[in-house]
DNA sequence: AAACAAGCTGCGGGTTTACGCAAGACGGCG
DNA sequence: CGCCGTCTTGCGTAAACCCGCAGCTTGTTT
């Protein structure tokens, strides 16, 4: 059995490189990728089927990598171990994971024991691990209740990318006011006009840009969602 | 002597109190903290005169803490050791360092060595230590070619907390067509309207936040430099 | 089939933004 | 002192944005 590592962080990597030893005897070989770049190489070179991955690199995140792995050979499992459990990740993973793929979702902060428990699961039992945080962002992201609609995320997206409404209607072939019935909608749920007109008429958000704000204070959008939304903004933009 | 470390990630934590200890035989004590608020706390009881410390940092981050350090003991010396040279943080350092402090900033991909230098060179000789990359950054971004006045990141924060032109108007005590001055100067530096125009009448963009976005892909804001605006702003809020 | 909820769309109007134009205000400089 | 560059402010306009109202198209429920 082959595990490979992808981790940015060299303090990282070697104590998951000492965990997996640890956790799984079976594992004959353990190879490491400093970088999501890398990460994709390796795993098309050694068809790799057990990966262990961090989500924040710089080069090319986890997403990214996991999702043109996963894409190349699906019944790929992968261990995400990242620090944070922004929504804006959760949803992201969730996004790109595979029917009836195994994979798992633990952080860093998690004891030895849970990793180890979480390696031998994924990758001998073929379980999903998803941590008990993430899960629980999870399901209330996902579920309907106080969790966003796609089409709610989508919109996020694009305003925070800096569309006008226009564009965003062409872009997503909406007239112009469902784009802006939907700009209310999420406006709604992100509570912009609590926080917005309080009591005075003086202190006043500007609704859309306030918006961004909240999603991003609220970890809805983090720096690396939004990397992602600008390379397919320019990849439409270029296709005209 | 003794050393405070301040760092939220174990292995981290380990790896520094180890290097410290390599590096310097004088140090008799050295005593760790996981967050800021901690490490805050910690300096305080043991008077802290040399502190290592990281900047992203969950309960309250390292530029926070620093400042409130500083600012009952401006002597204390203050390693800075952190995974990304954002502008924003080097900006946020430098507006809080005390004259003459002696201070340092080294990024954690540095090698085992320079961390040793940097830590002999602050702590034994009061020198200031910045690393290359970050020093460049520091040049350009508070030169005037090309870096961003303090006003100009000023409103540049403003219309990222989501405020409107009145209510930026109101706060910094200015006319609304000064704001708006501001802006259109702020505009032009991001070149929000490269991007935005370009040939088509069809992909524009709406100004106000795509210059957002730009500051956020170009690391001139991040989600800590949000997260500290927005408490200044609902400080200033509740003041009326 | 009728009833209903949910989403899309056009119309209209009030507000906010973006910005050109031009008149002061302030500080250096020859 | 007068000249000049930078900053501020008011006026005015075109565009963009926010949103209530109402008519339509769906898919779902009873």
């Amino acid at each position: 059995m082959k595990v490979l590592i992808v981790e940015d962080d060299p303090l990282h990597r070697s104590y998951l490189h000492e965990a997996v030893n640890a956790a799984l005897p079976e594992c004959d070989t353990v190879i490491e990728a400093e970088n999501g770049t890398a990460g994709e190489k390796l795993a098309r070179d050694h068809k790799s089927a057990h990966i262990v991955m961090d989500l924040q690199m710089a080069s090319r995140n986890g997403i990214e990598a996991a999702r043109t792995i996963w894409k190349e050979r699906p019944e790929t499992r992968i261990l995400f171990w990242s620090n944070y459990s922004d929504e804006a990740y959760v949803r992201g993973v969730s996004r790109i994971v595979p029917d009836g793929a195994a994979y798992g979702y633990v952080l860093k902060s998690a004891s030895d024991e849970r990793l180890k428990l979480a390696l031998r699961s994924i990758f001998i039992e073929s379980q999903c691990v998803i941590d008990r945080e993430v899960r629980g962002l999870q399901q209330k992201s996902l579920g309907q209740t106080n969790g966003f609609t796609d089409s709610e995320y989508e919109i996020l997206v694009d305003i925070a990318l800096g569309l006008t409404d226009r564009a965003i209607a062409k872009r997503r072939g909406l007239s112009l006011r469902s784009v802006q019935n939907r700009l209310q909608q999420l406006y709604d749920k992100l509570d912009v006009y609590q926080t917005a007109g309080d009591d005075h008429e003086d202190g006043r958000f500007n609704l859309r840009a306030r918006a961004v704000t909240i999603a991003f204070l609220r970890k809805l959008l983090n720096y690396s969602a939004l990397e992602r939304a600008e390379a397919e903004l320019q990849e439409w933009l270029d296709g005209k």
